[in-house]
RNA sequence: CGCGGGGUAGAGCAGUCUGGAAGCUCGUCGGGCUCAUAACCCGGAGGUCGUUGGUUCAAAUCCAGCCCCCGCAA
């Protein structure tokens, strides 16, 4: 059987590996375009050109694929299933109609939850329990095709929008691999989603990243796990940038105080929303709309990650610091 | 040549502008205090100041090249 591989970043790219193992012909892979990347102004592959060409995979990567000129290509490629998993640009039904066996589409959610760009990091910012893959025939829609087979995935407490990645990256190449042949043989029948019941996984931005301390402490926490490790978190520590690497929520209560934080009239749960008001050797804390946001790692601007404890030795942070202003805002 | 920050003891930083005996916090080792301790006190070890070359009586500090790390932007 003969595949159009379409997919563009690292999850496209794993599932695609595992598909490499089956005796499938894979004769096309379609991606993004080469794009600046990086400190310099190199010119970066997607991580799917990359393993194709290491594999002799041919390569197509259209600006638009829409354009006539382009979907003739794809026709030229006579594939009789088109395997899309994200690969960032919207098939028109002229590509649609193309294989016989259809176009199938690998997304990292339980549709019709998380239709979007970024259903696995926005699982984790809502707080889910759990998430998963699901195999679908693809339509002219934004992930509203018809359901052919779903995996579950439990999310677990300490979740990070790179490990869950990994994880739905592994599922999601099962899970195509395990839908293939129901589909050609059609073994596997097509059901309709339903509605919607969450808002579009809408792309992440950097903007988003910025902690926001006036919202309760569990949301931060979920932030900067979901966030983790792109596009991440962060806060302006005396206007400079403090990304926050490793955050949870903790409790109001100060339990086991030493003496000395209870003398700081700062060290109040009603506090402002960004200041710290509680500082131990491995952790300080900030005050938040709701609850107090623990922070165990971190990296200022300029410098490489460290352990909140590597920070808190060189960098002396005083309860009653308060975070969040930007260099410019000052 | 996209913009910018940085490489100083095992770790994180100060010192560089205004050259002139290497410092802070922590860790570590030894000793002490204590019912006890991640607390406190005393003492010790540990650094070719990223690298190469230049200027100088003298360079962590000034100048030039190179290597490496990182933020922004994409």
């Amino acid at each position: 059987m003969r595949i159009v591989y379409m997919g563009t970043p690292e999850i496209a790219a794993v599932i695609l590996e595992r598909l490499l193992e089956e005796p499938y012909e894979v004769v096309l892979a379609v991606t993004q375009p080469d794009r600046p990347k990086g400190r310099g102004k190199a010119m970066a592959c997607s991580p799917v050109k990359e393993l194709a060409v290491s594999r002799g995979i041919p390569v197509f990567t259209p600006e638009k694929l829409r354009l006539p000129e382009n979907v003739e290509v794809i026709r030229e490629a006579a594939p009789d299933m088109i395997v899309v998993a994200a690969f960032g640009q919207i098939l028109p039904k002229s590509v649609l109609e193309i294989p016989k066996y259809g176009c199938v589409n690998v997304h990292a959610s339980l549709l019709p939850k998380y239709r979007g760009a970024a259903p696995i990091q926005w699982s984790i910012l809502d707080g889910e329990k759990e998430t998963g893959i699901t195999i679908m025939y693809m339509n002219e829609g934004l992930d509203t095709g018809d359901i052919l087979l779903q995996k579950v995935v439990p999310i677990s407490p300490e979740e990070t929008g790179g490990s869950l990645h990994d994880k739905l990256a592994v599922a999601g190449a099962e899970a195509l691999v395990e839908a293939i042949p129901g589909i050609c043989d059609g073994t596997l029948v097509p059901v309709p989603q339903g509605e919607m019941t969450t808002p579009y996984a809408k792309q992440l931005t950097k903007e988003m990243g910025k902690l926001d301390f006036t919202r309760e402490a569990a949301e931060l926490a979920r932030y900067v796990r979901g966030l983790n490790p792109w596009p991440g978190t962060y806060t302006y520590r005396d206007g400079a940038m403090l990304k926050i690497w490793k955050a949870d929520a903790s409790e109001i209560s100060e339990a086991c105080d030493c003496g000395a934080d209870a003398a700081n009239p700062s060290a109040k749960a009603d506090a402002i929303p960004g200041t710290v008001v509680r500082v131990t050797k491995t952790q300080f804390f900030i005050a938040t709309g709701c609850g107090l946001l623990s922070v165990s790692e971190v990296q200022p601007e300029g410098k490489r990650r460290m352990s909140a404890e590597e920070y808190l030795r060189g960098y002396a942070l005083v309860p009653g610091t308060v975070l969040g202003e930007k260099r410019e805002d000052v």
